[in-house]
RNA sequence: GCGCCUGUAGCUCAACCGGAUAGAGCGUUGGACUUCGAAUCCAAAGGCUGGAGGUUCGAGUCCUCCCAGGCGCGCCA
């Protein structure tokens, strides 16, 4: 928070040097405070006299040295700032600011971190939306684990959200899926069948297919389009309620399950369309009706309605954000999607564009390719028997926690090798158990204190100056850091600035723990380090929690 | 052919709207447990950030071109 507080200062400070006419009117206030990479050059430096010097016209040492001496009296918070280099000032934080902070960790408990940078603005996620043709996959996993845990972090972070799945259950496939299942119900009662290349082949079809005999025993007394019609009605409600199973497993929920039948039976997609006429946007050429995407950037013109009188599936999306938008009302959408989708993103937004709303209110990301590897080795992604590719059996083998935390060490729009091998071993090659251990390791330590007699105290009944070693300020700051972490991850929508930050603490935390005893004869540094240890500990379970990873007590 | 993404240590990845000497883990080599959990820690070695130009006080980051890989370019979903 300091970064944050120091940051604050410094904008106060730019208008004042514009009404002393030291800085021009129209500045461009770009500049950022972060900690240098050398800590020679403190604990926190800003760039803000470099980057305003040219608009200034003046030289960027005298303008860091003119913020340097307005902010250096703050000796609550600073115990030295200095001008270095080409025009950085070096902010070295006073001793008594970092020991303060388990008192706010204290005083914040599980909701340290929490900001109001939402300012509860409604905001949708919608993520995974896999088709309702078979089962998840281990791509929907990194899906779900990326959406859900942004989800958890932008609601910490002030936002109102709302996690949404698609349910694309219109279509050509869904009539496939019937047919597949059909078929299958036909073998099993003893037919000998040609089945179709281009049908739903997985063996959970013929699972489905029993589950239909059985509590439908007259299903080959209904017509044949009546039957298919009821085998996928059967199939998708047992495809969903695997899917909805499969997710909340892996710790994932959703506020609300969206079909697109909606669109078509409520008529969605004619009050769209129709909003776009009224706009001129729409025009028929070759018997079909189409979109002018290339008025909004796209690189050209897309179909909404076939020739054959058929919406196309982008009239479905369009009729969908229309819903999201301007029928429910959000402030922001947030789509992931599987970047093989890529392609699809300049004509979503020129939609957006259409509709009159700006473009940062819809935001695409994009989640890239998960390659399954075992043992170092690449596995085909074939859904032949016995592959390791669902999410279920994902979940099964390695574990929710693993799983998820291992999803969530790359940036999204990374290609990521998972390794089912590396995955399952428990030691450092897998860093959740890194993170995990270093809160077990914490709680031991507090049933350790109370063998010995002694009750946590908190944080105003010690001494926090005692707190006065290298790796007593290195975890201080880290836990000082919390809260602009929640604030990075929020804003450039990446969930794994969460994952890393909770490694570095975890680094610190194991390091101060094999250089200091915690428990000693000293009852003043025991107490104060026990306050630490407490901090630590809440901040690594909020984290966790945030990533939807336990913090277990015991390991 | 056009467009998007990626290219950083042997491997897997970081690097916060351009910042100071590019950082971790794994692997390798060598070390640390009679004391709070060794699923831990410490140290060493390891780099022309794919290549070439450019923009400026300053480039892994921005621009142009090239190379390599992935993906996308339907009246499919």
């Amino acid at each position: 928070m300091i970064a944050k507080i120091i940051y604050q200062e410094l904008e106060k400070l730019c208008e004042e040097a514009q009404k002393e006419g030291i800085l021009p009117e129209q500045v461009k206030k770009r500049f950022q405070v972060e900690p240098p990479k050398n800590e020679a050059h403190g604990d926190y430096a800003t760039n803000i006299a470099l980057s305003l010097a040219g608009q200034a016209k003046k030289n960027p040492r005298e303008l860091a040295a003119w913020f340097a001496e307005r902010l250096a009296f703050r000796q609550d918070l600073f115990e030295k700032v200095e001008i270095a280099g080409p025009g950085f000032i070096n902010f070295f934080i006073a001793k008594k600011y970092w020991q303060r902070v388990p008192l706010e960790i204290e005083k914040a408990g599980e909701n340290y971190g929490a900001l109001e940078l939402g300012a509860q603005r409604q905001i949708q996620l919608e993520f995974v939306s896999a088709n309702p043709t078979g089962p998840l996959h281990i791509g929907h996993g990194r899906g779900a684990a990326v959406g859900d845990t942004l989800a958890r972090i932008l609601a910490m972070a002030g936002f109102n959200v709302q996690k949404e799945y698609y349910i694309n259950d219109v279509g050509r496939q869904m009539q496939i899926l019937g047919r597949s299942v059909y078929l299958r119900a036909k073998e099993l009662k003893g037919e000998n069948i040609d089945f179709p290349e281009d049908h739903y082949r997985g063996e959970y079809i013929k699972d489905i297919a029993r589950a239909l005999l059985e509590t439908k025993p007259d299903f080959f007394n209904l017509p044949e389009e009546e039957a298919i019609n009821l085998a996928k009605e059967f199939a998708v409600k047992e495809i969903l309620d695997g899917i909805k199973k499969d997710l909340e497993d892996f710790g994932v929920t959703y506020d609300v399950w969206f079909s697109e039948k909606i669109l078509h039976e409520e008529t969605y997609i004619e009050k769209a369309l129709s909003f776009l006429r009224e706009k001129g946007l729409l025009y028929e050429k070759d018997g079909a009706i189409w979109f002018k995407a290339s008025e909004f950037g796209d690189e050209k013109d897309r179909v909404v309605i076939r020739a054959s009188g058929e919406p196309t599936y982008f009239a479905a999306d369009i009729a969908y954000h229309y819903h999201k938008f301007l029928v429910r009302g959000f402030d922001e959408v947030v789509d992931l999607w599987g970047a093989d989708h890529h392609g699809y993103v300049p004509r979503m937004k020129a939609v957006i564009k259409a509709f009159g709303l700006k473009e940062e209110q819809f935001k695409v990301i994009l989640i890239q390719m998960v390659n399954l590897l075992e043992g170092g080795r690449l596995k085909s992604m074939s859904t032949r028997a016995g592959e390791f590719v669902t999410l279920r059996e994902l979940i099964n083998e390695v574990g929710k926690d693993a799983t998820r935390f291992i999803f969530l060490t790359r940036r999204a729009d990374s290609p990521l090798d998972f390794d089912v091998e590396l995955a399952k071993k428990q030691s450092r090659e897998n860093p959740v158990y890194y993170v995990q251990y270093a809160h077990a390791r914490l709680a031991s330590l507090f049933r350790k204190a109370e063998e010995a007699g002694i009750t946590p105290p908190k944080a105003n009944e010690v001494d926090l100056s005692l707190l006065k070693y290298p790796e007593d300020f290195a975890i201080l700051k880290l836990l000082d850091y919390f809260p602009d972490t929640i604030e990075a991850a929020a804003t450039k929508f990446e969930p794994h600035l969460l994952t890393f930050y909770l490694l570095d603490l975890a680094t610190a935390l194991h390091d101060y723990y094999t250089k200091y005893r915690f428990l000693s004869e000293d009852l003043a540094y025991t107490r104060a380090r026990l306050v630490l240890a407490k901090a630590v500990k809440q901040v690594l379970k909020t984290g966790l929690n945030l990533l939807g990873v336990s913090a277990p007590e015991r390991m």
